[in-house]
DNA sequence: TCTGGGGTCCTAGGACCC
DNA sequence: TCTGGGGTCCTAGGACCC
């Protein structure tokens, strides 16, 4: 039987637990990264019933000692990095998944540092000695496996799932903890009488089926009798960027839409351009005050990373879907987001100069006409920081806003610029 | 007091092609 | 009178993850 050579290593309330590394008086309380919205909350605070993604509001009301920080989102980054730099000193088999969260692949390394639970445990020691941050480690056969088992393991543990205790170990385990099973999965499942892993693996497949569709039915009943083959991915290219801003209560009017789509588009082309790519596919989201959204998409016949079309063709597709929806007089959110996306080289500037004249459209030289401009505005900007230059109608309000290092905190990396 | 921001994948219907 | 069948792409919506 194949062994358990899948770590996933998770560091604890990571936002939380940095700022009380940061502050010791903030340690023992209960605390909150955020302000408006929860980013994160201590175990303490959690205790407490806080959850990320919670209301400030809310926060406040079940925890009345709740300490609020604003974030220190450039040493999130910094001790994200280290702590991923930990798991690599033992195997280049790591698969980030988040700022905090990675998957390892040891089994090629056991020879030079010991069985998976010696390395799992040896690098929880060296997180905390020289990090001074918590992390639980799961160790098991299948990445889906060794996921629970870190969780499981939560705050600061260690959970070994061996081969041959793995049904065992799932049998009792709440459906919640799977991967792919969020609220409405779980009220489903409810509603059959499923709770448990155990009762998940004694449903039929069919039935699964067709509770939830014939992917995730099968999906669930394979890592409900533990057949996950997913591998390790140690590089990923992603295959849309975007960016999306809450707007509170605002009027569905272009004076509204307008400025907030070039800051959006802005956003969304500068790092696509910053790795030389482009998108075919823009699609837009409009989340109206009662928080029912629409989307709208456009794909084009050839890719586009020039702020100015992206937000044209946004400005578009959202007028688009205002006029679908004429009872709408308010928007509280706006998303632009580009996908379908491949590499650009910079020849793309002088490519037109040596195309056949059928291809030397009037669009594709504007095209290129406005992706110079953007190329030597990403220079300035480049050299003299973000604010110092952009489009003189970008007047955007942005005191609603988060901090663009939490932004950053949560864009993957798009491609590794070849 | 309305609830952040960045992503992935799946489904279903329709257009279009051969 | 009668209608087949497979494949790809696009669009819109939704669930889920961190």
């Amino acid at each position: 039987m194949q062994q358990a050579n899948i770590l996933h290593a998770d560091l604890d309330a990571f936002y939380a637990s940095v700022e009380q590394l940061l502050n010791p008086e903030l340690r023992g309380k209960p605390i909150a990264v955020g302000g408006g919205v929860v980013l994160a909350a201590s175990y303490e605070a959690k205790a407490f019933g806080v959850r990320g993604g919670m209301s400030g509001r809310k926060a406040r009301e079940l925890c009345p000692h709740l300490h609020f920080v604003r974030g220190t989102f450039e040493q999130y980054q910094r001790l994200g990095d280290l702590a991923i730099a930990v798991l690599e000193d033992f195997t280049p088999a790591v698969e980030r998944i988040s700022i905090d969260e990675a998957f390892a692949d040891v089994s090629g390394c056991t020879h030079l540092f010991g069985t998976p639970g010696e390395i799992a445990a040896t690098i929880r020691r060296r997180v905390r000695e020289e990090l001074g941050l918590p992390i639980s480690v799961g160790v098991a056969r299948t990445k889906h496996l060794a996921k629970i088992a870190s969780q499981v393991a939560k705050p600061d543990g260690l959970v070994i799932v061996d081969p041959g205790s793995e049904r065992e170990f799932l049998h009792d385990l709440p459906v919640g903890l799977m991967w792919g099973v969020g609220p409405v999965t779980e009220a489903k499942l409810k509603d059959e009488g499923i709770f448990t892993i155990g009762q998940l693996a004694a449903t039929p497949g069919r039935s699964l089926r067709g509770l939830l569709g014939t992917a995730a039915g099968d999906k669930l009943s394979d890592l409900a009798w533990n057949r996950d083959p997913r591998a390790i991915v140690t590089e990923r290219r992603a295959r849309s960027a975007g960016a999306q801003s809450a707007l509170g209560r605002r009027p569905a009017t272009e004076a509204v839409f307008k400025p907030a789509l070039r800051h959006l588009a802005d956003r969304v082309s500068t790092r696509l351009r910053a790795k030389s790519l482009a998108g075919r596919t823009i699609t837009v989201r409009v989340r109206f005050s009662d928080m029912r959204a629409v989307t709208r998409s456009m794909t084009l016949d050839a890719p586009i990373s020039a702020t100015v079309m992206v937000a044209e063709i946004a400005e578009e597709l959202v007028r688009a879907a205002l006029a679908d929806h004429p009872r709408e007089k308010t928007i509280s959110l706006l998303a632009v987001s580009v996908s379908h996306i491949s590499e650009q080289a910079d020849i793309q500037l002088e490519l037109p100069l040596g195309l056949p004249d059928e291809k030397r459209r009037p669009g594709a030289r504007q095209g290129i006409a406005r992706w110079s401009a953007d190329r030597a505005m990403d220079a300035v900007r480049e050299r003299f920081g973000r604010e110092a230059v952009g489009y003189a109608a970008v007047h955007f309000d942005r005191r609603q806003t988060v901090p663009d290092a939490f932004r950053e905190l949560a864009e993957k990396n798009l491609l590794p610029d070849a």
